[in-house]
DNA sequence: CGAGCCGTTGAGGGGATTCAAGCTCAGTGG
DNA sequence: CCACTGAGCTTGAATCCCCTCAACGGCTCG
């Protein structure tokens, strides 16, 4: 049904946002897949479509007053600081996934947000939202289906990448980030630091997994910052771990 | 004004289960807070008020069809088994939390959900919170803010619990339990192999910690599972690890 | 071409695990 | 009443994994 609405209706019409917005091949999964064409054509009007390069922030922790984001491209991570000054990545987040629901709330950011690849974004301004709420019923439940998708993600988080030997952790990350696999199938390989911030571990550990796993064909390394998989490798080398 | 309302309905009056709801302390900061008299009265036919023994299961990762919980008293532990078969607790709830909020969105529990103390609830039917959320702007809003407080808990659990060395993760671990004290400002303590999978290390690692912290005076042993801290003490030894 | 970042590898030490034994304490039944 | 039992907790000794410290190579930039 969407798809003949913007049939009817040229990509060149409407607010210059449309074409951006009309273009968007994340839009019919993302938040607003639910919204009817007048409704699409009320928040063209309102939505930026930002482009972040790599280790740039989105958004900073603590922060107020900021907006909600859909991830169109690439990958963003959450991290925070400890006291002693030490950095802990805590999620990761990619195409498709809402950011920044504090926003929605008026609460402040609880994590830094940050580009782990250049990364495309939709910001949406929480008053647009609220409006959108009381027009659309089904927006709030599409809300909280994006919290809960983040809380179980975290959860995932605390339980796969921070628990167990540093080998089957890095067997784990890679798994996960193996769903955020490009269209030619390669993926996104972290820093050696991220890596290290995201599972407890140091760089020096991290880079000798790494190397173990090449050596072993598991993981095959194209740089720049990225890799192919041999996934049934990889199931195999996590069940060894496992049993 | 609630308190008004109140004092001209005698705790006697109304359903059965109104004296249960009337009486309970946690009501005023909890979800129905919002909540006027008569909205009240609606609800407390349909909520039960199930106490639940120390390692008994509330509710079990996957399953669906289960209702949400307001945890009135006690503290419930959130776990989730491993491929490897190894537990891993990934966040924990106490008095005012609400909990398994995935059977709003008819969706399966994310993790099972266990009493670690005796634990005393209020069962909502996902029902009734949405017949409430037709007439009552607030609660969605307030189910939002329940979300993102889940989110920033299991947030802090990764970043705090499971990095660092022993030490200093039990030390983080006893600085939330805190949160959580007694009112005569015992804490409760975990078994040791609870503490365990939380923190992601063996049962001996945990017992020699809190076997130090014991001698250093910061924790005073008061069987069964409980203890009393010494806050600044505490808040020393941790400041003296992150230098 | 040197500077700096990133990744890799080695050697050594330290902290957590592993394996094992002994302890306390509540519950049980002779 | 008290040995007996088993679960939970503690402690010790040996081992191993990961961290620390260090050096080096590839690569991109200025």
């Amino acid at each position: 049904m969407l798809m003949r609405v913007r049939a009817l209706r040229p990509e060149g019409a409407g607010h210059p946002q449309a074409r951006t917005c009309a273009a968007c091949t994340v839009r019919d999964d993302a938040l607003f897949g639910a919204l009817d064409a007048t409704a699409l054509e009320h928040i063209h009007a309102h939505i930026a479509a930002p482009e972040v390069p790599t280790d740039e922030r989105i958004y900073a922790r603590g922060q107020t007053g900021g907006a909600v984001y859909t991830v169109r491209a690439g990958i963003v991570r959450f991290e925070r600081v400890s006291e002693g000054g030490r950095r802990r990545i805590v999620r990761l987040a990619g195409r498709g996934d809402l950011i920044g629901l504090e926003a929605l709330l008026r609460q402040p950011f609880a994590d830094d947000a940050v580009a782990c690849t250049p990364v495309a974004l939709c910001r949406i301004p929480p008053l647009l939202l609220e409006e959108l709420g009381r027009a659309e019923a089904a927006l709030p439940l599409a809300l909280m289906r994006r919290w809960q998708q983040a809380l179980e993600q975290a959860g995932a988080w605390a339980a796969d990448l921070s628990a167990g030997p540093a080998l089957r952790r890095v067997l784990k990350l890679l798994t996960r980030l193996e769903r955020h696999a490009e269209a030619d199938g390669r993926i996104w390989l972290p820093r050696r630091d991220e890596m290290a911030d995201m599972l407890d571990l140091t760089v020096e550990t991290a880079s000798r997994m790494v190397s173990r796993l090449r050596r072993e064909g598991i993981l095959t390394l194209l740089p720049p910052r990225h890799a192919r998989l041999d996934s049934d490798a990889l199931a195999r080398a996590l069940a060894a771990l496992d049993a």
